[in-house]
DNA sequence: ATAATCCATGCATACGTATGCATTTTAAGC
DNA sequence: GCTTAAAATGCATACGTATGCATGGATTAT
């Protein structure tokens, strides 16, 4: 019962020829319409499946796209931060979506991940996808493009690299989420999240987060500005050293989500009351951040448009097309942590 | 510079025969120590990689396993539910562990998803993963077996069907989180998600909150038992049915934590008190259970070990053994949610 | 020295599909 | 009716690898 199906059988059967099938089953308009018909209902008997291994050894074409997700190596080994999470299931909607399949891969940084999809067929194109605070991260990237791979990546963009990337505005949305608790009175803002030695990422919402204060005559304090991960106990860490120093604030604009709703949990264990006494905003807009007390403001990455735009790109440089970076808009989503 | 290698280019450089390359770099016994040192370096040196479609072809074996995720249709499009969410990235991690590559897939259940991976070869087996609830999930499951297609799936055991099956023991859990609210001197039990109509897992939950009650000699009364699917939302509305039944309660079971934290919000707006005035409990132990105000109390279901388990029964029935339905211990995690 | 044994390698082929080119069939043109 | 064009099909081959079988050389035993 289960002997393989192959395009021979349905060539026998059909009384034409293995070409024909192939060409039928494509819909190639060289074969005639009654023939089709005939080969394909008869594909639809057999139960016929193209192989696609050897389908694609034959085009050079695997129809799948690979997704590497870089993580944070410091993090437990056994969570994925959920924002990726959500990008990662926003990406393989839109894969489906384009009629391709979807190779999921977690990545140490240490390997050779450069190589191993595109370069074993297995994939006609990669998707990176991770923070890139990496030291060799932008060799590997050198690399990628010279071995003309496809591929774009989530993230800022990267100067002096003609490499095609989507990442949000995050410059403006540290400057977004900042200016909307400075409306709410507050003065002395800290931020928690790692600049100096941290991602990018983290680095361009603690510059809009400053932009911000400096146009609303406000003091910048680096005492204020504490490094974290993304994580919750991270972000729990940061906020007591923060306590710890001594100096007075109203304010706190956390480099993400997870950091902000740890920094929450470490304010109200040490019996400030959020919002009245401090402010807190976050970054990302994960699940969580709607249904912490007080629900968290905070900045909203769009992963819905983020994965599609990311498989479009990553399409059109396959097929040989022109494909641009591209910054999106955060949107501010203000819930009570705040104060209003 | 970027013309493909083969094995082929790798004989010409070495001297040796294509059969010698490809021998030497799996590390055939067959072939002279001293030879395959020389293949592997100039392998490397030539940033050689196997072409997998040839060889998928040749050895009819893919090293990929499909996920297929099958989602209630009636949720948002564009997110996926966290319990599911969290368990795509343990199997990741899982499958890679075992040198797999991982081919993600959504499904809506109408497709002919039951043939479209190991059939096509881009797969040697298939891991199920959804709620059962669909009404022609069984009769799919039969011609699954009946094709031979390797699969494991998660969930209840089937009964009547040689499916391995892992899953975790929701009577059990039902059980166990209704006794704890019982041993918090609650008298008057809700459960909200949907029974008759909804999944054997939702049904089994009941079924155990029921049988702890009995067992307490509490009363369960058919008109606090609301529909809900697995969301926020639903939770909220089941909630607000259960307000206007008129009926009284003192603690909530949800079978699920979305359910739980929808229902929370719904009777905190509703102006109760959680957990002084009404008990709540969940299921699943997502991430944002322990971010809600009060943490929620649930019982946990391990998806670590779940999405290990799942990978290496799968793998056992591709290799020809035998691979048994298991199904895992819920862990209650006690929170704030009913009060200690 | 000859036969028997073993080790290392090469030769040839199959996996199943897609496609350029040759060939046959059908229709069209005059 | 014969030539020419167009439409439909078949033939042959290549994609890159893995492996059964044959071969050649070296080693050992008799």
């Amino acid at each position: 019962m289960r002997s393989k199906q192959t395009s021979f059988d349905i060539a026998y059967r059909a009384g034409v020829s293995q070409s024909t099938v192939s060409r039928a089953l494509r819909n190639s308009p060289l074969v005639n319409e009654e023939t089709r018909r005939r080969v394909q209902e008869i594909a639809k008997e057999l139960n016929y499946k193209v192989d696609k291994n050897a389908s694609s050894l034959r085009t050079q074409q695997s129809g799948t796209i690979a997704l590497l997700l870089f993580e944070d190596p410091t993090n437990d080994d056994s969570l994925i931060n959920p924002f990726f999470l959500s990008m990662l299931g926003s990406i393989t909607r839109a894969s489906a979506k384009k009629g391709y399949d979807l190779l999921v891969s977690f990545q140490q940084m240490s390997n050779d991940w450069h190589a191993d999809f595109e370069d074993t067929r297995k994939a006609d194109g990669i998707i990176l996808l991770g923070y890139g605070d990496y030291t060799d991260y932008e060799e590997k990237l050198v690399q990628l493009i010279k071995q003309e791979t496809h591929f774009v990546r989530w993230g800022a963009d990267v100067k002096g690299l003609s490499v095609v990337s989507v990442g949000c505005d995050n410059f403006h949305g540290g400057y977004q989420v900042t200016e909307h608790v400075i409306n709410n009175k507050r003065k002395s803002f800290a931020f928690l999240g790692g600049v100096s030695t941290g991602s990018p990422e983290f680095l361009a919402r603690y510059n809009g987060h400053c932009q911000a204060l400096e146009d609303h005559k406000l003091k910048v304090d680096p005492n204020l500005q504490i490094d974290a991960i993304s994580t919750n106990e991270s972000g729990y860490e940061a906020a007591q050293k923060l306590i710890a120093t001594g100096i007075k604030f109203d304010a706190i604009c956390a480099a993400s989500d997870l950091i902000a709703i740890g920094a929450m949990r470490a304010m109200q264990d040490a019996g400030y009351n959020v919002p009245d006494g401090i402010a807190i905003v976050g970054f990302d807009d994960i699940a969580t951040a709607s249904s912490t007390s007080p629900a968290l403001t905070t900045a909203k990455q769009d992963t819905v448009l983020a994965g599609e735009l990311l498989v479009d790109k990553l399409l059109q440089l396959v097929t040989g097309e022109e494909a641009k970076t591209q910054l999106m808009p955060t949107t501010l989503v203000v819930r009570k942590s705040c104060g209003s």
